[in-house]
DNA sequence: GTCTATAAGGCGATAGAC
DNA sequence: GTCTATCGCCTTATAGAC
């Protein structure tokens, strides 16, 4: 069993520093210590901060990718909503927000390769999103009263927001709002009106 | 007709600032110089920059109130829904992206006194969308299919990823499709099923 | 590859003249 | 109130020894 280069070991380690602090909240200094090595030595492996975010963004749009290939297709769309699901819940639990909504908000600050990065994140789970209800869709063979990209859109956006404000207010609400509303879409439960009680008048 | 003070001036440079590069993103330097000061001008009224930071916030979170309670309650309900969603869309042609918002992803480098406010402005928004949906709901006398509040807290964070991922990239397709679905549950269109076609077999 | 040393400038913040 | 001047520290980045 191989240790972690060092490449490795600053790369997952900026990664957390990013995703808890931001790109303009860490330093080299911060990532040195916590690898265990001196600030030049980032600079040998990474010349410029941009190098290193690039690859660390680069890095995490191919884990992500391979997660969401990992899904199999062929599995009940319930289970398949459950596995994209699951994951998230977890990640909060650690303080683990997700990389590219993390830095989507600092984008001004980012260079355009990063920029291509963040959006091709969000795209690619959207897509994901949109081609499972559309496929619950003609499973079940009525249309949602919204199309399912749109939907998918909404989904992922408050998906999104639940992980960012989860650590904001110490609760998992609006992040298991939206997961439950995914997965409730999935099963068909928006399509047939379900048992909840209106408010009063 | 009096201009206005440097203190307002500072406040509302600071707001900007904010809004566009985050708490780490900008200096007293960079504040400094578009308000026409120097930086120890800005120590005089704020000592430290959590003061001014938190004033901002403040401030914010007033107007924001203002603007939410100034909505008749008595106006069709969806007309009410435009008057709130139609804003955001302005907001966005500004590059203006809500302060709480950018804030909300930088909160684990900011004092909690401002993380309070950030949780204000988070609840205050859902439970004014949630209490439209109820009314939506009696009004109708037909439950939606999701609880109000749910649907609620799944319609802001929507809507304030939307705003956020807008200038990363370039098109406003996500806040749009928040505000529609906010604007179309209002109108009773998650109830019913509409007419539009089901994706390919 | 990793270090020491250092550069060149940014940062928030303070003292004190006016 | 606003300025000049300055402090002490942090930042990214480089040069060169080992």
């Amino acid at each position: 069993m191989k240790t972690h280069s060092v490449r490795d070991q600053l790369l997952e380690h900026a990664s957390v520093l990013i995703r808890q602090r931001g790109y303009n909240g860490f330093s080299y200094r911060d990532l040195a210590e916590l690898v265990g090595v001196k600030t030049s030595s980032i600079h040998y492996y990474f010349p410029a901060k941009d190098d290193l975010v690039l690859e660390v963004v680069r890095l995490y749009r191919e884990r992500s990718q391979a997660r969401l290939a990992a899904i199999d297709t062929s599995l009940p769309l319930i289970e398949q909503a459950e596995r994209y699901v699951g994951p998230l819940r977890n990640d909060i639990e650690l303080n683990q927000i997700c990389l590219a909504g993390m830095l989507s908000a600092e984008v001004l600050a980012l260079p355009d390769a990063i920029r291509s990065y963040l959006q091709a994140h969000f795209q690619a789970n959207e897509t994901w999103i949109a081609n499972l209800l559309r496929r619950a869709e003609t499973e079940r063979g009525q249309p949602y009263p919204v199309p399912p990209q749109l939907l998918a859109k909404v989904l992922y956006g408050a998906i999104q927001n639940g992980i960012i404000t989860a650590r904001m207010s110490g609760s998992s609400d609006r992040l298991d709002a939206a997961a439950d509303m995914l997965l409730g879409a999935v099963r068909g439960s928006m399509c047939a009106v379900t048992e909840h009680e209106p408010a009063m008048a």
